[in-house]
DNA sequence: CAGCGAGCATAACAACTGTTATGTAGCTGA
DNA sequence: TCAGCTACATAACAGTTGTTATGCTCGCTG
């Protein structure tokens, strides 16, 4: 409907990317606070007339930052549980892959997010729906590794809250101690029956880290 | 050291306490994005030029707002976990009695104050400290019930982060699904080894919402 | 080379913010 | 009764917000 699909960016002029980009930066960094007009367009170097003519006011651009966050955060989590081809043990690996990494999303956007939902309905409708999704999508990994759905449920709003009330505060903890916290971790959520007991941190760096497939008894023989 | 002992409420004159109080209401209903000189004068009717009668500043009153949260919503959670007389499982279920009552603390006051802590130095200061403490609280709970001191770290860090993160987002859930679901999450969290796997939701509700200490064995037998 | 429009900048508007200076009603004590 | 103080209200100031009207400067086309 719109004209919204003139990113045809000529020349080196702004585009609705460039704005979109900027307000993420901010709302990132300074929360939904910092999210002015003028302080986006100090981002760009440019003013509020510049804005103006790329949207028709402010609250078009934050319906497209809301866009932005739905796709872009939620694109890791969807590939890893709609891949058919893993279990649920490899489910869960991948999905606490994502959150270490934080290469794939972004944890502060996230906790931003949530932030403005406080104080904004439509930023809450957006994260409810994402929230409802994930949660789903770990019930749905549980009930793979063979806990009823009321167990599988309950661990799921444990594993997803806990995520996220941890980005929500700032806890003090270097990689080694969340490496090494993943063991007891996953054996309260999907019990040492699933996952094996003798995974050294090691071990996991690389499962996390590298892109090797664990795939034989080669664990924690490797030189580096 | 300062004159803030003057809450000797001549008449029906404004105190610090009323300010406190309007600038609780708005910050637990609409956010810190509310917390406008304005808007907590007109919850009192009053005007700008009342408050400086008041305070010096701005900040002085948002000072005392931080303080209120520190004591008035801890308090709940120190009675309980400082009480020598409550073993390990009466502790928890001590905790969950004010998570599921919402009397003597709110989350609500918690949420907003973990919004404003990432866009205040200050506020974020003091709910670390909170934090921190609350935890630690927790990680003694579960030493006590026999784990070793990572485990009950861990276990502590996946209780206190699933409630705030419950909390953050806005779960639609009846009163009896919470009820319901209590003895999942103490099954995953202190272990069946502790807890009685036969409590009924009526039970629990009366743990809970009524006075009455769990004592002798007549559970799901009352007539209400 | 003239003209024209895209892509801005500049400046102003009203509404909001914290803060301050000044005005004022009502009670108190002498 | 009348000064004097408490406990405010009123109004203004400078700064910020979203938004709009207007002016300007390039690059392209004819």
């Amino acid at each position: 409907m719109d004209k919204t699909s003139k990113e045809t960016k000529k020349n080196n002029a702004l585009t609705h990317g460039d704005w979109i980009q900027a307000a993420r930066g901010i709302l990132i960094d300074d929360g939904v606070g910092g999210l002015s007009l003028r302080r986006i367009a100090a981002v760009l170097r440019a003013t509020t007339g510049a804005f103006y003519w790329q949207f028709e006011n402010l609250e078009n651009l934050l319906n497209d930052l809301r866009e932005d966050w739905r796709t872009r955060n939620s694109a890791a989590f969807d590939g890893v549980f709609e891949n058919p081809e893993l279990d649920g043990l490899e489910k869960y690996l991948g999905y606490v892959r994502i959150l270490l990494r934080e290469d794939e999303y972004d944890p502060k956007y996230d906790s931003a997010m949530r932030d403005w939902a406080h104080s904004c309905a439509k930023t809450r409708a957006v994260v409810t729906e994402v929230d409802n999704r994930r949660v789903s999508q770990l019930q749905k990994l549980f009930a793979e590794l063979g806990f009823n759905q009321r167990s599988a449920r309950v661990r799921a709003m444990m594993t997803y809250f806990h995520q996220s009330g941890y980005y929500q505060m700032n806890i003090d903890e270097t990689l080694d101690e969340r490496l090494a916290n993943i063991p007891y971790y996953a054996e309260i959520m999907v019990g040492s029956d699933f996952f094996p007991a003798d995974l050294t941190i090691k071990d996991l760096r690389r499962i996390i880290f590298d892109d090797v497939p664990k795939d034989d008894g080669m664990l924690g023989q490797q030189t580096e």
